[in-house]
RNA sequence: GGCCCUAUCGUCUAACGGUUAGGACGGAGCCUUCUCAAGGCUUAAAUCAGGGUUCGAUUCCCUGUAGGGUCACCA
């Protein structure tokens, strides 16, 4: 068979050769150890974490070694594109600060989107038909799952290869004779290995594996035109000068058509590398992080918990390397301020780990983003906590920006001692640490629940608040200093209206008082918060300030009879 | 089902063939304290099973079992 002739009738439009392009794109001329990495999401919904967790890696890998990661958008399934998906995957890398060096129009190697890449991928499957090593398959659906039937109920491997492969020796007689009927095809490629056969292969990952050779004739250019995954991945990361291919382990069992394809065009292999999938536990089993599924896919809903984009990174260094926890926990860097977790040794070698994949483990990422925000300085807290907050609750935005300064106080409670509160683990939820500050979210009937719960008596919690309101409107004691000034002084007020100071007093003799010390803090704490856990009173009451204390238990009071 | 990968506390993971199987998150308890958060201390919690090899196995080999991946004109 003359498979130029062949190649002339069934692509003659197609007239560039491989060579073309190559010249077209020549070679990076890296130093040996540069890695140029890339990051290939199909634009087929949101940005995934597992696809922002293999950008870090990628990323971090050609950053470290003064290479190039560059991004290239995998569009060549047109049926599952969705509108508006590349826009997010390049909105949110940029938001992760894992911007690509390359992608978009950006770059001397573009276009870096695989469907303005058609030309390219006609040549190579057209030179791949002249050497005779691609052909036309003219198998409808109908057959091939007929086919597909035909070897489940022979209990043999399904697929398209050996003798099933109907169309690999067809003459150019009875091609043209479907041509001229008008008959759609597809081409596939001409395996010549042996399934049975292993090739030893080197996972920068996974190490040493045992992978079968390639017998199968799978498509290489789909009816119509459109390529598959296979053929560009090997045209692309040849033409792009990928050094380091670095994907999901979903990818390893098509290795051996990867490699047969790198073969049959002669070019040098990269390095591959293959992570494991972040896996979720539903019931009693364990899948991996579903785009439909799971909701913490999702990198948009971390943004919307209020997950700083730093936690997520920690969280995410931390999956690829355990010794995060060992470096983030280590003495010096706890007593950092200004440390990030973008400083993190990151090592290739951390990766070098079998198993099933992690779990995702929100209570870990509550723990490394609590220690991110315990970090920040009151204005960082607050000028981040108001981003979020004028896309996820714009009233909390309006309440707090009428009173800046007054919200910095709050967040500024405890933050610069040498051991800051780590009670914001996500804007969301921190937002409810700090809002009762706020007049607007300062609740009195709850307040007055509360109290009335623990004092037992609404006449007696009556005289207690009315006492209470009297003795800190004539004292200042609330607005001293020193904290330690302020106990003496809070605990002289206790005295006053009537409440033990002393524990063994008041076991001794409870009849005589109102109630403890701790009963005594409460209600000042329940009365002006309406929450019954707050950071310590003294400072709680220095920042709301003797009026707004007042006012509060005033309207505590009225809700009383 | 075939093929490939994997197997240590609930989770993420350490441990030249010799350890009391270590750490972190989470849990429990205690301390501190005006309640929380934090911090300090303590504690429960694991080598999938069975065979080998070996003086000795979490580690090496085999078998089984379990989990995951994949078997598309999807990536």
């Amino acid at each position: 068979m003359d498979y130029s002739k062949l190649a002339e009738l069934l692509l003659p439009d197609v007239k560039t050769v491989p060579q073309d392009w190559r010249k077209k794109y020549p070679s990076r001329n890296l130093p040996k150890g540069v890695e140029v990495t890339r990051l290939c999401p199909s634009p087929t919904g949101f940005l995934h974490v597992g696809a922002l967790y293999m950008g870090l890696i990628c990323k971090r890998i050609a950053a470290d070694s003064n290479g190039v990661f560059y991004l290239r958008i995998e569009d060549t399934d047109e049926a599952r594109e969705v509108v508006g998906a590349k826009e997010l995957i390049v909105k949110g890398l940029d938001q992760y600060g894992l911007t690509p060096d390359e992608g978009g129009s950006i770059g001397n190697y573009a276009p870096y989107i695989q469907s303005a890449r058609k030309d390219i991928y006609a040549s190579y499957v057209k030179d791949l038909i002249k050497r005779g090593l691609a052909y036309p398959c003219f198998m409808t659906p109908d057959e091939l799952s007929a086919m597909r039937k035909e070897q489940e109920t022979a209990k043999v491997r399904p697929g398209y290869y050996g003798k099933y492969a109907k169309w690999k020796d067809a003459s150019i007689e009875q091609i043209k004779e479907r041509l001229a009927e008008g008959a759609t095809y597809c081409v596939r490629f001409r395996a010549n290995g042996d399934q049975n056969k292993k090739q030893p292969f080197k996972d920068e990952f996974l190490g040493d594996l045992q992978i079968p050779e390639n017998d199968e004739d799978f498509i290489i250019m789909k009816t119509g035109g459109g390529t598959t995954y296979h053929l560009a991945h090997v045209v692309d990361d040849s033409l792009m000068g990928t050094t380091f291919v670095i994907r999901g382990e979903e990818w390893l069992s098509s290795l051996p058509k990867h490699l047969a394809l790198w073969k049959a065009f002669d070019l040098e292999i990269p390095l591959y590398g293959h992570i494991m999938p972040i896996n979720k536990q539903d019931g009693g089993s364990v899948r991996k992080l579903s785009k439909r599924k799971d909701p913490e896919a999702n990198v948009e809903m971390y943004s919307k918990a209020g997950y700083p984009e730093d936690a997520i990174i920690g969280y995410l260094y931390r999956l690829a390397n355990p010794s995060f926890d060992e470096w983030w926990q280590s003495p010096e860097i706890v007593a950092k301020k200004d440390v990030s977790v973008r400083d993190f040794p990151f090592s290739i070698e951390g990766l070098k780990r079998g198993g099933r994949g992690p779990l995702v483990d929100m209570k870990k990422l509550d723990d490394i983003s609590g220690d991110i925000i315990a970090k920040m300085s009151a204005d960082m807290v607050a000028e981040k906590m108001i981003a979020w907050a004028e896309i996820n609750d714009i009233e909390f935005t309006k309440v707090v920006n009428n009173n800046l300064d007054y919200f910095k106080q709050v967040l500024s409670i405890e933050r610069d001692a040498s051991n800051p509160r780590k009670d914001i683990l996500n804007w969301s939820q921190g937002k409810s640490t700090v809002d009762y500050f706020f007049d607007e979210y300062f609740d009195a009937k709850v307040a007055k629940e509360i109290l009335v719960a623990d004092h037992l008596d609404e006449n007696r919690l009556n005289t207690v608040i009315k006492d209470l309101i009297q003795t800190l409107s004539e004292n200042s004691y609330y607005t001293e200093n020193s904290l330690e000034i302020w106990v003496e002084n809070i605990k002289k007020l206790a005295t006053m209206i009537g409440f033990a100071t002393d524990r063994k007093a008041y076991k001794e003799a409870p009849d005589k008082f109102k109630g403890d010390f701790a009963l005594f803090m409460k209600t000042i704490r329940v009365g002006v918060t309406g929450r019954d856990r707050t950071p310590n009173l003294f400072y709680v009451l220095k920042v709301l300030g003797k009026e707004r204390v007042l006012a509060r238990l005033e309207h505590v009071a009225s809700q009383l009879t």
